[in-house]
DNA sequence: AAGGTGACTAACA
DNA sequence: ATGTTAGCCACCT
């Protein structure tokens, strides 16, 4: 299975209301380095699987879309829709990573 | 086949 | 504490 496709699978087993990092991802994959990969993973095929990408989020629970096509303003509806507090601080949207960060039992 | 790129991170200045 | 720079890994050209 391709990397990407783990990382969706992984994605889709998010629990609503809670959020994940791009790091936390690439390490439950077993590939702590490749948060990039994540980021680039939910880009192209997040939308077509069905994947809640934006439960996804960077480090710093700051929602980081540089894509125009998944204004961060969508998802941080999405996720207040999910019952996730977003802040929003200067055109940038910021989720509580204290309260909402998914923390899966092993 | 080689080099560039990215929804990231962490380390430095 | 904020701003930059350098690694990272898999996909695309």
């Amino acid at each position: 299975m391709n990397f990407y496709q783990k990382v969706l699978k992984l994605t889709k087993k998010i629990p609503k209301g809670k959020v994940a990092t791009y790091g936390q991802i690439a390490s439950m994959i077993s590939t702590p380095r490749a948060a990039r990969l994540v980021g680039w993973a939910l880009h192209t095929g997040a939308n077509k699987h069905h994947a809640p990408w934006q439960r996804v989020i960077n480090s710093q629970g700051m929602i980081s879309t540089t894509c125009l096509d998944h204004p961060k303003e969508l998802q941080a509806f999405l996720l207040k829709k999910e019952g996730v507090k977003v802040k929003e601080n200067q055109g940038n949207y910021f989720i509580d990573l204290k309260k909402f960060l998914w923390q899966p039992k092993k």
